[in-house]
RNA sequence: GCUCAUGUAGCUCAGGGGUAGAGCACUUCCUUGGUAAGGAAGAGGUCACGGGUUCGAAUCCCGUCAUGAGCUCCA
């Protein structure tokens, strides 16, 4: 990935100071476990977002019971002020040093330094090669560093995970330990507590605190069941994106969670990417005659991949669904583009280890829609996509994404549609990027084979970067499908699909926008809008009928809290359940045919007229305000 | 899928080779209280599942499943 590629050495001198010192962290850490474990065999330790953390092989196997112990190490290396020295030397110097064990050791060792030979012969030739030291550990390091160990004094470790040697899954696999480090403990302390607080905001957490989905294992893995409350956030989205889709002139269209393999084969998704779909589904009587002739599950699968045998697959992706929809009638330039929109469900196979939350799921929802349009329209379809999705993320108030977009490699042969085609869509990808006034990077690489694409990125709670909505063009499946639509010169000619969903999938957007609010969800949203609290059994009566007069409100979620305790205890509770507004009703309310409103932010707003309150949420509802 | 960790009541967790604990939530009763916790009683668990060691396993060992972190992957 062109994001990752190698940095040149004016590159990495260009360390901010934190990275800097991170990095230096990386060499204490690397210098305890040595000191430690003298066999480790290290890999590489360099500065990261959040902290830094060095890769080793190591028999022993680290477990977070061992940080107590590294840290106390660490800090005799800090305590020692040893110097951090940078020594150039030859290619051959190095390699000599790799082979001894010396270089990423304290000393020489009877095994070679494998991972540094390796990364060594790696270094291009006209790279100048150079090792720090401080005291006795030597490691191979382009640097920077900080002049002395005693700068690294607000440290900790964090985790220990595993990562394959150079992000291989070929390669063996190391235990990576992660730590985080700051110029001083005061901010490694407030770092930490930020931590702490993100976690409360973590969806997985609020979300079954708030009742908004819920995972069985007896469901299954990754599989999202929306509780009441979730479903009622989940509705208020789709409506919302159901007006925006009404205004620029979509069609809704509704298809089935199946389609033939078939389908797929012509996709081309059946079998290339068998591994993350659920198997398909072969019906009763294929199956009990293959039983029959003694077929195994390794001869079905073949037979299957081969189109022997025909079965149905859970739809990866909507696309071939809306594309029948397409073909099904004859479409003249005239009626381009044609816009067909639906919440279309997905199942994809994705590893166990990859799901997560509502993040990273097997069943999700897509807000999806493909365009098919002449090759003049591309341009304008991409900026009415790119506006949906910015007036979703804007009226969400989600203004910490970034935007990505997907372009060819410079070189490669690998993508479909004429290569003007591609010009003119990338530019046009470009151009819509740059209006949109927020960082954006141009990823080379990232397009997809079929087309190139733009993508909208924001971070979760623990910092992981999440794609939600997104735009992709496609020259490959109108091609596949063998699309087309008759021009003003009476010729058959072939259309340009583009896949669009603003907020990707319910399930993750859901899960990204409930760490957003940390569950405060905007009146609009909130699954639970209004509560009246009698403040005690007297004005149950009054009470109820405030409760119709609420409920004439079309659509406002309104309960009443009916149980014998305390206010205090009712407003604690609604507080909890995050409820914009309270109303109370007491003796004075009863008197004054008013009612007090406490707002869950805001507090006590004092009393009004019913029909006062009523107005201001209606419009606080309708406006979608924040 | 891989590495490591974790799995005890609805939730948060304590305990730990001798037969199950707390707080909150829940139910009932008392209380009728004005802006974040009134009181009492009760009910609730094959300690994830399967196997092994043992006189005896929730506890130790192995396996499976699930969850978490990271890696890899994400049409």
């Amino acid at each position: 990935m062109a994001e990752q590629a190698r940095k040149t050495l004016e590159e990495r001198a260009q360390m901010t100071d934190l990275e800097r010192l991170r990095h230096s962290c990386a060499h204490v850490l690397a210098s305890a476990i040595l000191r430690i474990w003298p066999d480790a065999q290290l890999a590489a330790g360099p500065p990261v977002d959040s902290g830094f953390y060095y890769d080793m092989e190591l028999d022993h196997r680290i477990s977070p019971e061992d940080f107590e112990r590294i840290e106390a190490e660490m800090k005799k290396v800090v305590k020692e002020n040893q110097k951090f020295e940078r020594i150039a030397l030859s290619r051959q110097e190095a390699l000599e040093m790799a082979k001894s064990g010396k270089l990423g050791g304290l000393s020489e060792r009877s095994e070679p330094s494998k991972f540094k030979l390796d990364i060594l012969e790696n270094i291009p030739d006209d790279e100048e090669i150079s090792i720090y030291q401080n005291d006795e550990f030597t490691d191979l390091c382009a640097g920077p560093h900080v002049g002395f160990t005693s700068k690294c004094k607000a440290y900790k470790l964090m985790n220990v995970a595993s990562a394959y040697y150079k992000g291989d899954s070929n390669n063996p696999q190391l235990q990576r330990i992660y730590g985080t480090a700051f110029p001083n403990k005061t901010e490694l302390a407030a770092y930490l507590e930020q931590l702490e607080e993100a976690k409360k905001r973590d969806h997985r957490k609020l979300g079954r605190e708030l009742e908004l989905f819920t995972i069985d294992e007896e469901v299954g893995q990754g599989l999202i069941l929306w509780m009441p409350k979730g479903a009622v956030v989940r509705q208020a989205l789709q409506d919302f994106i159901s007006e925006e889709l009404a205004v620029q002139g979509y069609s809704q269209v509704f298809t089935p969670h199946i389609g033939k393999l078939d389908l797929y084969r012509t996709s081309g998704h059946y079998p290339y990417y068998q591994d993350s779909q659920y198997p398909p589904v072969v019906d009763r009587e294929t199956l009990k005659g293959l039983a029959d002739e003694g077929c195994g599950c390794a001869e079905l699968s073949n037979r299957l991949e081969a189109g022997e045998i025909d079965g149905y697959l859970l739809k990866p992706m909507n696309c071939p669904h809306h594309i029948k929809i397409f073909a099904a009638t004859h479409h003249s330039y005239r009626d381009m583009p044609v816009r067909l929109a639906e919440f279309g469900t997905v199942y994809r196979w994705e590893m166990s280890g990859e799901l997560g939350g509502m993040t990273r799921v097997r069943g999700f929802t897509q807000d999806d829609a493909h365009l098919f349009c002449t090759p003049d329209q591309v341009e304008g379809e991409i900026i009415g996509c790119v506006n949906l999705v910015k007036k979703v993320l804007t009226t969400l108030g989600i203004k910490d994404y970034r935007v990505r977009v997907g372009l060819r490699d410079s070189d490669s042969t690998k993508y479909v549609g004429e290569p003007e085609n591609w010009d003119r869509a990338e530019q046009s990808l470009r151009n819509v990027a740059t209006t949109l006034q927020v960082p954006f990077t141009e990823a080379p690489g990232e397009a997809a084979f079929y087309g190139p694409k733009i993508d909208f990125l924001v971070k979760d709670v623990i910092g992981r970067e999440w794609q939600l909505g997104t735009v992709q063009v496609d020259y490959n499946l109108p091609e596949r499908f063998d699309l087309s639509y008759i021009g003003s010169d009476n010729e058959s000619h072939r259309p340009v699909m583009i896949h669009r969903a603003p907020f990707g999938s319910m399930e993750r957007f859901v899960g990204v926008l409930i760490e957003h609010f940390a569950g405060h969800f905007p009146t609009w949203l909130a699954p639970e809008q209004v509560r009246v609290v009698p403040i005690s059994e007297k004005y149950h009566e009054y009470a109820e009928t405030v409760l119709a007069k609420l409920r004439e409100l079309k659509g406002l979620r309104v309960t009443i809290d009916t149980a014998s305790e305390k206010v205090g205890a009712k407003i604690r509770l609604a507080q909890l359940d995050k409820v914009p507004y309270m109303i109370l009703i007491g003796a004075q309310e009863e008197e004054s045919k008013q009612v007090s409103i406490r707002h869950r932010n805001r507090g006590d707003l004092g009393a009004k007229d019913l029909s006062t309150f009523l107005e201001d949420v209606e419009s606080e509802i309708r406006e979608r305000s924040l």
